[in-house]
DNA sequence: TGTCAACTGTCAGTCGCTGTCATTAGCCTC
DNA sequence: GAGGCTAATGACAGCGACTGACAGTTGACA
């Protein structure tokens, strides 16, 4: 899934390439001729290739719009391991997007331009058929962290809700800011931390019967 | 959207029996063959009319398999708004759940038998490119249900996070218990209830900090 | 350099879904 | 109750996502 330099020969590079560059094609049709009225072979025949080969490289149409996602997605999973012992699972969580956040390029800027990306994340948010597919990949994800954090505080998942109950009202939490971001006409990575970072700051509060927070 | 015994001529009468039958057949397909293993041409076959007919009846494949949920859940909202005004916002929707499996029948015992759609709702639960069309679907209604918690509370929705939180947790709990209940054996209406019921029982403690159930 | 395996293109076919147009069949009026 | 209106249907053609089969091309490696 991650781009491999090393170890890698002609045929490896050039694989790499037609993947690439499929994978930026597709996005920047998406983003400027929205998803549905992109077809591959459209896709396709941007990278010179046959329809048949971009099926190659990808099983669906829909996985060129969750690539990115991805490696991003796998990216705050080791993020959040990598969080101190210390850190309540609350706050292992809150420190794990923000620092994703805030080294986004890092995972990505190889593959794809950051801001294609944002565009990109917009692009899902406001279309149907993917914010179904959003959704699924994020209860997938969901069960992840809650192994995760299960795993931090030397609980067992199937028996123990906290951890799924914390991991479900962070990503409640989420998708709301997704939502709201995605709705609104700032599309940097600057705004979507910002709302973010503001979202899961009332979460707190909330969850202890805090109803005004003046 | 509903059953219509009223005001119909021959025509109305011929086109509700259509529309049902086109319903069952699909159901029936999907439940014992598999969603994707069933095509719309053997839906259409199974009721002797034309796939164009088909098409003009549901506006695509998925929406044969959540046409009875819809039934359901509008139900849902209406038991929900005539919950005495003294239930506070979790109780009246735990309320409406309950009253909502104890009379599943009367909104669609007309269209499908009972059994049928709780085959069906497992089915869903199983099928990935379902799943992920439900979890739509359920951010959506979840925004209704908001909407009208707020409006029992004399709320606004935009301003104040309670009644969207408070059904984010609500509808969290569901659908865990919904996946439990897809998992395991017991498909009766009885069994989802039970679960729905002791599983929103925990959630009070839960967030009130109660760990430990004992 | 030649052999092998990986990669790719071509083609044919399935399935969901849509537009078009001719035909059928309730419905309503005179 | 014959005839006209119109809703409902069927038949057909076509698009786009996706798959299987087969043949041609091109790196890898002895």
């Amino acid at each position: 899934m991650k781009t491999q330099e090393a170890h890698s020969g002609l045929r490896e590079r050039k694989k790499q390439r037609t993947r690439d560059a499929l994978l930026r094609s597709a996005l920047e049709l998406f983003t400027t001729k929205g998803y549905d009225r992109t077809t591959v072979d459209e896709i396709a025949e941007a990278v010179d290739v046959s329809q048949r080969t971009f099926f190659r490289y990808f099983t669906s149409k829909e996985e060129t719009a969750f690539a990115v996602q991805d490696m991003v997605e796998s990216r705050f999973v080791t993020l959040l391991r990598e969080r101190p012992a210390a850190d309540s699972p609350f706050e292992a969580l809150r420190g794990a997007v923000l620092d994703a956040w805030d080294t986004l390029g890092e995972p990505i800027e190889e593959v794809v331009p950051v801001e294609l990306h944002m565009r990109t994340y917009q692009m899902i948010e406001s279309t149907p058929s993917l914010i179904a597919v959003h959704l699924r990949r994020s209860t997938e994800l969901e069960e992840e962290i809650a192994r995760v954090i299960a795993e931090r505080e030397g609980l067992d998942v199937e028996a123990d809700l906290r951890p799924r109950v914390t991991v479900a009202a962070f990503s409640g939490v989420m998708r709301m800011a997704g939502r709201l971001w995605g709705a609104g006409e700032d599309i940097s990575v600057e705004s979507i931390r910002e709302v973010t970072e503001s979202y899961l700051d009332q979460l707190g509060p909330v969850l202890a019967g805090k109803w005004r927070t003046e």
